[in-house]
DNA sequence: CGGGCCATTGACATCCATCAAAGCGTGTGG
DNA sequence: CCACACGCTTTGATGGATGTCAATGGCCCG
């Protein structure tokens, strides 16, 4: 939602989810070459999207949470790019897009949103090249636990504790690393006390030593 | 450009471009933390763009040309978010993103186009992490080399001749890897006939071998 | 004409992938 | 409700791809 809105421009706004969308773990909530309508707002729930190279490899390209939106890569080619998986049940607003646009005609804060969002989406990303291009596993699995902290933290959850929605192979997807790396370079952190790990439940002991290993003081 | 645009249309559309701005090689069209107010669509010459973390490591995000445009990076912080550099003599058009978004307000087909122009690029990013993720050296180069001819080609330029406007290191940080690496497996292209390297003058002669290494057929 | 940047090539080191095996949980069906 | 099976995770051993360090050579630009 923009901010510093009038409340009938607020009003037209809420008038844009045209229905809410619920998925189970597992359903995905658009597909790669899928026809593109409609943008989806997370109510709930966590996601992740992958992209496929024609020969069957395939990326993680992000894990999104509640208030994020997906489908973007869809407005260039009128159809999806990507799938939207839902790592956990989970619930989406669907907004057409179609009234998105036509709305943002006629209220500035909504245009705006709308680029912000679209922004963010770039500047985020080109985070994620600067990760995969040039930081080692440690460097790239810290920055990763950091960065979801943070955002769990933004949406009331502890800054300390993270249940992790995702698989091993998931989040190496995502890191440009397999499975087993993330397993053993989950170990180390553990055997250095920098986390706490059991299965999926992760505590963050030491934010500072992450934030050191992605950031080396001498470099 | 919109395509399909009435006349007057099409004079307001040129309005949005303030001034044209000349570089020369290596000079910096804007800086990361530098204020954004516009967006720049390259006239001619080749850019690079590209980011740093704060430990001094950059990474290449992308080779921009003719046509393509730099600077939405900003829009989401109103103050842009990478370097973007000239790698020979340029000129862009100085587009104020005010006016952009003023103009597109009462243009649909422009409002349209700039939607596109985002998501083509988040779109671009996602086949970026792909390669980044999950490609080894050979077929990261050769997607580059194709890429490029591709957009040179669309651009009215040879099929199979390239000047390469970066140094390797520059292309190193594209496909993170190191110089050496793309030195290397340039030189073993060449001695596979697929290539011909002089300095920065390549020839393509085994597109199609290209395509291969990219996308390997069996897996 | 000279100097510095860029590129090439070699030798060696390192990090991560691969292959493999075993343990643990979870959830599903009987 | 229990038991089994499958998926996920961990850990070890080994290998390969790419990084690192180093030396040389060639252009290009000044």
């Amino acid at each position: 939602m923009p901010p510093g809105l009038q409340p009938h421009e607020l009003q037209r706004i809420d008038g844009l989810v045209k229905t809410r969308r619920k998925l189970r773990r597992r359903e995905t909530l658009f597909h790669n070459g899928e026809r593109f309508t409609s943008l989806y707002a997370i109510r709930t729930g966590v996601f992740k999207t992958r992209v496929a190279s024609d020969d069957g490899r395939d990326q993680v390209t992000g894990f999104q949470m509640a208030g994020e939106i997906m489908g973007l890569d869809g407005i260039v080619n009128e159809h999806h790019n990507c799938d939207a998986v839902a790592l956990e049940d989970a619930e989406v607003c669907v907004i057409p897009f179609e009234r998105v646009e036509a709305l943002s005609r006629e209220v500035p804060a909504l245009q705006r949103h709308v680029h912000q969002i679209m922004s963010r989406e770039i500047v985020r990303e080109n985070g994620v090249m600067l990760l995969l291009g040039s930081m080692r596993a440690e460097e790239r699995l810290a920055a990763f636990l950091l960065n979801l902290v943070q955002r769990l933290h933004a949406r009331g959850f502890s800054r300390s504790e993270v249940v992790l929605r995702m698989t091993r192979g998931e989040i190496g997807s995502y890191l440009g690393l397999k499975l087993e790396t993330i397993s053993r370079t989950l170990s180390r952190f553990v055997v250095d006390g920098i986390v706490e790990v059991r299965h999926r439940n992760l505590r963050i002991l030491d934010p500072q030593a992450l934030q050191c290993i992605v950031n080396p003081p001498g470099r």
